[in-house]
DNA sequence: AGGTAATAGTTGATTTTGTAACTAACAACC
DNA sequence: GGTTGTTAGTTACAAAATCAACTATTACCT
């Protein structure tokens, strides 16, 4: 028998973050794989695009600190579904303007409101209070 | 120019989480990856049976809710690192009972030790109110 | 008892991620 | 103006997660 510890696994900070972010993301992620034949990193690209517009593939990576290449694969993909396009930057020619397409939009809209209803919906029994300290203490730890 | 919207990628709680979660664990990432040789999967099992003492795989599974194949690899790897031992059920002969070996409840009071201070330093900069609240969610969330 | 289903755990094939090295273009500096 | 250093983005290879199929054993059911 080992000896009795006070640790308790289910408070480790990085044990239960986890926990949460994978059972929070579960069905969302159902949606956006199997309906959209999206990945994780696909959707994230697509709402940067979406929310902020033309950008590029350094500027989505820092704001959403995601490694280049696998905003690089992302947007692969995304422009292989024509849900975004690729151009050139004139003066500097290293980088490249992405963009929504008008389907890459309606795709993000319909996306965007799956998320709202199921943010709303995860946090629905949770008080104000306490989804506002979440909010608060998650990005301070992520930040 | 897109239309202006009032959805924010920042507090939808599934891309919050992960973010949150991926910061909090990557240094101690680096410690039970670059100084014991384990992988996430395998800390986990290695604290379940420190913390709960000698139970079966499929009881690690159920427990932690990992996959009985993350499992399987994560309990051979320990295994022939010496950290646990492997004893069939009398009984019932499918089951394996697995049980730390004193190298392994050493390994595991040292990562505990690390874990303790790690969370202690990632807690410290917000409020015990809010750290009950973060909490509360998150086994609400995972539970 | 005999056949079917269920369970514990493993293995293998495919997909995704992580890491590092790479190309191409620009900048800086002497 | 050529060497050195940086930056944007891609590609290649290794590590890991996922999913499905598999073995072995026990349970159920008539």
């Amino acid at each position: 028998m080992p000896e009795k510890d006070d640790f308790a696994l289910e408070e480790f900070l990085p044990y239960l973050l986890n926990q949460a972010a994978e059972a929070a993301s579960l069905e969302f992620q159902t949606v956006y794989k199997k309906r959209y034949g999206m990945l994780r990193q696909e959707w994230r690209v697509l709402f940067h695009l979406g929310m902020y517009g033309r950008m590029t593939a350094t500027e989505i990576g820092t704001r959403a600190r995601i490694h280049k290449t696998k905003i690089s694969r992302a947007v692969a993909k995304l422009a292989a579904r024509r849900f975004l396009t690729r151009e050139k930057d004139a003066g500097d020619r290293r980088v490249e303007w992405l963009e929504l397409t008008p389907a890459g939009q309606a795709a993000y809209r319909e996306l965007r409101a799956v998320a709202r209803d199921y943010d709303a919906n995860l946090t629905r029994t949770f008080s104000h209070e306490d989804m506002a300290a979440v909010r608060r203490v998650l990005k301070g730890l992520a930040g």
